[in-house]
DNA sequence: GTTGACGAGGTAAACGTTTTCCGCATAGCC
DNA sequence: GGCTATGCGGAAAACGTTTACCTCGTCAAC
């Protein structure tokens, strides 16, 4: 404890190798031929002997950089959102960045805190897995680099996302909702304040109408995107009769609608088919009943690791849309 | 894009308000009775007009503290562990702090990677949700404040520790299942690597001694804390006969059990029941079959960060042992 | 022998803060 | 009026880097 060994810099290296920390300097950033094989061979001995490792605060502070990231996830509870933020958070690891987490929880204040903070912090970019359109986020957008993941915000369309077609997602999984059901079907879609969530509604109500099977208002219900909100919509929905099927804005929607289903007596997916959106990688080990659209996340985690370092070169890269599955288990 | 609006420093709000920047400096920290009522007015409301925010890295740089704390965590798949996590998250958000996220998956070498890329970036201080012993964690432990939490790490008896009592835990639960059940009784534990492992299976092989039924050696296997091991295990267990309940060292092992008695054909919990450990807060809604021992993981964050805030101030905060409950579904 | 180019390495400014030290008034006291 | 105490505020150093600029040799070319 208290007695912490004296951290080494940049001038301690430079003082046992006898050089400047200019010269320090350079063997560390592999400046080109600016320092010759034997000095730069004394000053490596000196680095490994003292292990020293260049302070990134002094760095950030100097150079403006930071190779610190930042993600800002709209849910906690949605375990997609999660493997998502894992698979970027390993390759920004993998890369030598580091990835600062925050959580706005769906309350533009909060998501506007998060972005304070983090204008505060000089992180190298921002991921913004699920945003909400905030005078906050249209302020950050001109200071640093921002990538959507999952949701766009309208209102800045210069900022690149990486996403799937939900439109036409949704409108797939609908004919298949209609394939295997002739019954009644309930939609329990996600909040209109959500780009995509307000697409994928379309697509599903779009299809039915096409086919002649036009859902009836008080089949359609509007939810959070929480396993609560999906309890409870489940709830109103089936307290008002029998239903075929159960489609929903995703997952964390569906595992609550499940849920009510079991506390009504009734067997998923016998008496009633769950549909969902995103597959959440646990559904393989828990959930075997739900039938849902597969988003590739760590596919998605790829692109936006790719887009941001093009971004933090001064590139723009285009939007990223990812193709996606069906995910029908009986 | 590009031609980003110039920061505004401390510097800008001194030229703006007509003083020095010690002032403005002041004013920001509010040191007592150094600046008169009136030139702080002036400061303030050129503070609010420049939308000025100190700039952590200039604070950290100088102050050699950074109000950034680190979290290590050692499997991303663990959603008991992404509850803490996210629970500290918020709690260190509120108090004006950030968390860097790292993901130690459990590996030695890519666990000191993670410390050693921690100690560059000069945090205040790092959470370690699970930590493995290893020379890079030796080395953390003199130089920044560390606190671990749910798994200790005996040769490091100075770091305080937030948890429960794993040893009483099992043997509770282990009493459970011979209660509930008469028949044959297979255990799934953890790596005995781990700490927290090793005292769970003696807890619940002690009990089962104690009463007379001891488990024969082939009901007894070792998995890693992962859904995969456990689903390879259970496989393993489930070949060489049947059995009336199932006890894994952790929620997600029991995932992985239960998946398979699935594709076995078995019912849960009628064929069989499965034992957990953690409840993970998807459990209510996905796993209404798991009976585990409720870990409180608000009260983890709590303690935790707690803990932490002690630390940085210089204390000594000693360990937090904290109540569990058994939760028994049927 | 003078010039120029070039290679190696040092000096110092700059990044945005905090804090120590100092100076300048004003006020209070004799 | 001279003295000190006090309150306010500025100057400058320091934190750990990077980098533009400078200096000093050495060597080749004329």
């Amino acid at each position: 404890m208290s007695n912490a060994p004296k951290k080494v810099s940049i001038k301690d290296v430079a003082r046992a190798a006898g050089v400047s920390i200019a010269s320090v300097s350079r063997v560390i950033n592999a400046t080109p031929g600016r320092v010759s094989a034997e000095t730069r061979e004394r000053i490596e001995k000196a680095i490994t002997e003292l292990d020293y490792r260049p302070n990134r605060i002094g760095q950030a502070l100097r150079g403006q950089m930071n190779d610190t990231f930042a993600l800002v996830i709209s849910s906690i509870q949605n375990n997609f959102y999660s493997a998502v933020a894992w698979e970027i958070e390993r390759r920004l690891n993998d890369a030598g960045s580091a990835m600062l987490i925050y959580n706005s929880n769906e309350d533009p204040a909060l998501q506007d805190r998060c972005l304070g903070d983090l204008a505060s912090r000089q992180v190298s970019g921002v991921f913004l897995l699920c945003a909400v359109d905030t005078p906050g986020l249209q302020a950050a957008a001109g200071q640093t680099p921002l990538l959507f993941i999952n949701r766009r915000v309208p209102s800045l369309p210069g900022v690149p996302f990486v996403g799937i077609d939900d439109k036409s997602a949704a409108a797939e999984l609908a004919g298949a909702v209609l394939r295997e059901t002739g019954g009644r079907i309930g939609l329990i879609h996600g909040p209109s304040r959500s780009h995509t969530s307000r697409v994928r509604r379309d697509g599903f109500l779009e299809t039915f109408d096409a086919a002649g099977r036009r859902l009836e208002g008080d089949s359609v219900v509007e939810a959070e995107l929480s396993m609560e909100s999906g309890y409870a919509c489940a709830g109103q929905l089936l307290e008002s009769g029998r239903y075929a099927a159960l489609i929903c804005g995703n997952d964390q929607i569906a595992y609550g609608a499940f849920r009510r289903c079991r506390e009504l007596g009734l067997t998923v997916p016998s008496d009633l088919a769950i549909y969902g959106f995103d597959d959440n990688p646990l559904n393989q080990w828990l959930a075997p009943w739900l039938n849902t659209v597969s988003v590739p996340h760590l596919r998605f985690a790829e692109a936006a690791v790719a887009g941001m370092m093009k971004l933090v070169e001064g590139q723009r890269p285009g939007d990223t849309i990812l193709p996606y599955d069906l995910v029908l288990r009986r």
